[in-house]
DNA sequence: CTGAAAGCGCTTACAG
DNA sequence: CTGAAAGCGCTTACAG
C-alpha cells in the first residue's frame, strides 16, 4: 500500500500538501492538486482510515446495536432487514459506514465500544428491554438514534411510526366497510407500539361514537400464536365482533387462522386489519389489509438525525421523527374479486 | 478518554508495560499486571482501536459486501437476515466486528475499501452478477469468503448448500409418497443453486428409474410470480404431473396458488416440495414441505473459514464448505391431520 | 520482567 | 499557497 509519504515524494511536495488535496482541495494550487490526484490514481494511493481517525477523532463509522440474542425472538421481525438496508444506504450516501457491534461487547457496555472505535454515532434497534447499557449510551455525549422506542439524552433522539394514527385509520376503514362491532388484538402493554396502537383504536371508536367493550380488547404478543389464541377468546364471546384490528400482521394472520378454523369466513363474517405490512401480508390468501409502516423511512430518518448531530456539535437532540403510516387495502376487508399474483 | 499514557503514569510504569498487560499478559509480573488492571478498570481505560490498528495493521473488522441495489431484488431474500446474524454472532465470539460496506464504495472497488479500512477479511453475499469488483477482491491477498457462489482466489473460499443432495431428498420423498410423475420448477440457469438443484432432480429421477420428461422441467425466477407462471404451464400439459419439486419456497408457494386456482388440491392432486425453508413455509396453509438450508450454518462456516485464513497467514484457501440440507415434511406432501399453530 | 525509543500514516496549527 | 514539525495513541524490537 502506497502511503502519503510515497505519494509526496513522487509528486515532489510535502505530505501536508497531499493531505490538503484530499481534505481541503480548494486551498491548494490547481496545478499541484491535479498532479497529485493524477499520481495518486496511478499508484493507487488512498488514505489509511485508521491513521486518519487517530488524527481526527472522526471515524466515519456509525455503530449499530442490534440485539440478536436467541432468547429474545424479537430480532426475527422481517422489518429489520429493510430498516438496516435503509440505514446503510442513507448513511453511505453521506460517507458513513455501519459497524455492527457485537451484542455483549465489552461486558455489555456499548458506550465503551463506541469510544474504543471512535464511533461518530450509534443507532439502536429496540430490543424490548430496558437495557441499562442503552440508557448509559443515550445519556452520554455520543449521538444516538433509537428505533421504535422513545429514549432521551443530551444528543439522543428516536424514530417511531405514527402508531396511534395508523390504528385510527384501520378502525375507520373497518367502520366504512360497515362494521360496527370492532374488536382489537393489542400488542404487549409493555411495548410502546402496543400502547400507542391501542390508544389509537380507542380514540377512533370514541370519535365514531362506537361503544368500547372491554371484552373486545385482548392482548397478544405480536406473534402468530398469540394472535391465534387471542382470536379464539374473541370467538367465544356472546357478542362476537364483526371486525378485528390486530396490532401486528403476524397476529392478524394467526387471527385469520382461528376464524377459519371456527368455520367462519374472512372478510364475510369477520373482517381483519393488521399492522406493519410485512412481506407475508401480500402473500397470504386472501391478502391482508394492513397499516403499512415506512420501513425505509426508519433508516433514512435515523441517518438524517444522526448526521445532523454529528455535523453540528452544537446541536442537542433533534425532535423525534414520527413516520406516517398508510392503509393498504387487500382481501381481508374487501370482497372485491381476488387478483392473481 | 483516558489514554495509555495516563494509565502508565497512574501505575508508575511505562506505556510498554501497559501495552503488554493487554496484549501479552503472561509476560508481565503478576503483581504489576493486577495493579494495572485494577487501575484501568477504575479510570475506565480501554485501548483505542484506531491507534492499535495503525500500529498492528490488524483491525479486527471483517467487511460485509451485501449489494442492496434496488434494481436487484435478490437482497429481499429472508435468508440474508439470518445469515448475517449467524455471521455476526460467530465473528464476535472471536473478537471480530462486522463492517457493512457501502455498495458502491470507492468507485466500486471493494478491494480499495478493504485496504483503506485495514479489514482483516471480507465476506460477500452473492449478488447474482459477475461483479468485477468481487473478482478483483477474490484474487487479492485479502481473505475472502463468498456465500452461495463458488469463486476462487489465493485466499478465497465459499460456503454453499448441498443443493443437488437437497433436490434428491425432495424427489425421493415424493417418490415415497407414491408419486411417479414428478415435475420441477427450476431456478434460473445462470445461478449456481438453480443449476445444482436441477442436476439433483435429474439424478434422483435416474436413480429411481423414472423417465425424465423434458416438458416436466420449466424454469422459474425464484420468486412467487415465476413459480405461479411455471405451474400454469405444467397444468396445461396433457401429461399432468402428480408432484412438483420447486427449487425455491417462493416459487413453490406460487405454484400452489396456481394449482388451487385451477381447482385442484394440494397435496391430493399434486404434491409440492420447495427449497429453502423460509419463515413463510411454516405459515402458509397447508404448510409447505421443503428442503431446509442451514441458514445459521452459513454464517458460522464463513466465520470459521475466514478466521482460519486470518489467523494463519500460511493458510491458502480452505476447502469450500458444503452445508447439508434436510427435509421438513409439512402438509403439501402429506395428508396427516393439520396441526394448529 | 521492564523501559526508552522508533514507528504506524495521517492531520493541523504555525510560519512563511 | 506550502512546508517543517508536533501530535494522535498505540505496539514492538532492542537493551538491559
Amino acid at each position: 500500500m502506497a502511503t502519503i509519504r510515497d505519494l509526496a515524494r513522487q509528486c515532489g511536495v510535502s505530505v501536508a500538501t497531499i493531505s490538503r488535496v484530499f481534505n481541503n482541495p480548494e486551498v491548494v494550487n490547481a496545478e499541484t492538486r491535479d498532479n497529485v490526484l493524477r499520481v495518486a490514481a496511478r499508484i493507487g494511493y488512498q488514505p489509511n482510515e485508521s491513521a486518519r481517525t487517530l488524527a481526527t477523532k472522526k471515524s466515519y463509522m456509525v455503530g449499530l446495536i442490534w440485539d440478536t440474542d436467541h432468547r429474545r425472538p424479537g430480532w426475527r421481525h422481517p422489518f429489520f432487514q429493510e430498516i438496516i438496508i435503509g440505514l446503510k444506504t442513507a448513511l453511505s450516501e453521506r460517507g458513513y459506514h455501519l459497524l455492527m457491534l457485537a451484542t455483549s461487547d465489552d461486558e455489555g457496555s456499548h458506550l465503551r465500544a463506541a469510544k474504543r472505535h471512535n464511533l461518530d454515532g450509534v443507532v439502536f434497534i429496540d430490543n424490548g428491554t430496558q437495557d441499562p447499557a442503552l440508557t448509559q449510551l443515550a445519556e452520554s455525549d455520543v449521538p444516538c438514534v433509537s428505533l421504535d422506542r422513545p429514549i432521551t439524552g443530551p444528543r439522543t433522539t428516536y424514530v417511531i411510526s405514527d402508531n396511534a394514527g395508523g390504528a385510527r385509520i384501520a378502525v375507520n376503514h373497518l367502520y366504512e366497510q360497515g362494521r360496527r362491532s370492532i374488536a382489537t388484538i393489542a400488542g404487549p402493554g409493555r411495548t410502546r407500539p402496543g400502547i400507542e396502537r391501542l390508544d389509537g383504536y380507542r380514540d377512533a371508536l370514541a370519535a365514531l361514537g362506537l361503544p368500547e367493550r372491554s371484552h373486545h380488547v385482548v392482548e397478544g404478543d405480536f406473534y402468530l400464536a398469540g394472535g391465534h389464541a387471542a382470536m379464539r377468546r374473541l370467538l367465544e364471546l356472546d357478542e362476537r365482533p364483526d371486525a378485528v384490528f390486530a396490532a401486528g400482521d403476524e397476529m392478524a394472520i394467526g387471527a385469520i387462522r382461528a376464524i377459519t378454523e371456527a368455520g367462519l369466513k374472512v372478510p364475510e363474517d369477520i373482517a381483519v386489519v393488521g399492522f406493519d405490512d410485512i412481506e407475508l401480508a401480500a402473500l397470504v390468501q386472501p391478502g391482508l389489509t394492513t397499516v403499512a409502516q415506512d420501513k425505509g423511512g426508519f433508516g433514512t430518518a435515523a441517518a438524517t438525525a444522526l448526521i445532523a448531530m454529528i455535523d453540528t456539535p452544537a446541536t442537542g437532540s433533534p425532535p423525534p421523527s414520527v413516520l406516517p403510516t398508510s392503509l393498504v387495502i387487500r382481501g381481508t376487508t374487501s370482497t372485491l374479486p381476488r387478483t392473481s399474483p
